[in-house]
DNA sequence: GACGTTTACGATTAACGTAAGGATA
DNA sequence: TATCCTTACGTTAATCGTAAACGTC
């Protein structure tokens, strides 16, 4: 069981943006080179994390939830912001 | 091994910011409930992911880095961008 | 039945705490 | 020697992939 920690990773965020780019969690797995029950088990640690349901889940498909549309353009910021310390420091 | 994935996580700068504080792993240990080589563990983890050096060990203390100093503002940044969607989402 | 997501499960990897080691004052 | 950080090591928890299951089309 995950409490509402502070665990998130730069890698939820950047999975959770793929699914929410292609609306597809094996199209997101291919992107990461990572097997689709791994990007599900990523985003419901995510889900959990934040304790709000991200997508909903219908069936064939699945879509952003309200919650999902709001976190998105906090979690490109937060990545953009991720990016930035990474070339900040790299030199 | 760390490679230098996005396996950043909001434990890792939240340590790192109260290592800063206070320049010193066992206060930041206490504040955190953790133990003092839980700190080492996570900074260390932190300087492999971005490959840099960020703090200067001198024997009996610590200070921050040059590359150190430049993550502060940035993992400031990052920390509040992670509140701001907590507090979004829930709502 | 084909396509896409989830659950189950075993194996690999990461995180933690206790205890011991190393360095400085 | 007292203080603080690091390393070693055994244990616990998280992450992954394969395989099977579930739900729509």
């Amino acid at each position: 069981m995950r409490d509402s920690d502070d665990a998130l990773t730069i890698d939820q965020l950047n999975t959770f943006l793929l699914v929410a780019k292609y609306s597809s969690f094996h199209i997101a797995a291919e992107k990461l080179f990572l097997s689709q029950p791994s990007v599900t088990s990523r985003i419901q640690a995510l889900e959990n994390d934040l304790g709000v349901t991200l997508f909903v889940r219908q069936g064939r498909g699945i879509k952003l939830s309200d919650q999902g549309e709001k976190l998105v353009p906090i979690a490109k910021r937060i990545i953009g912001m991720y990016h930035k310390a990474r070339t900040t420091l790299e030199n």
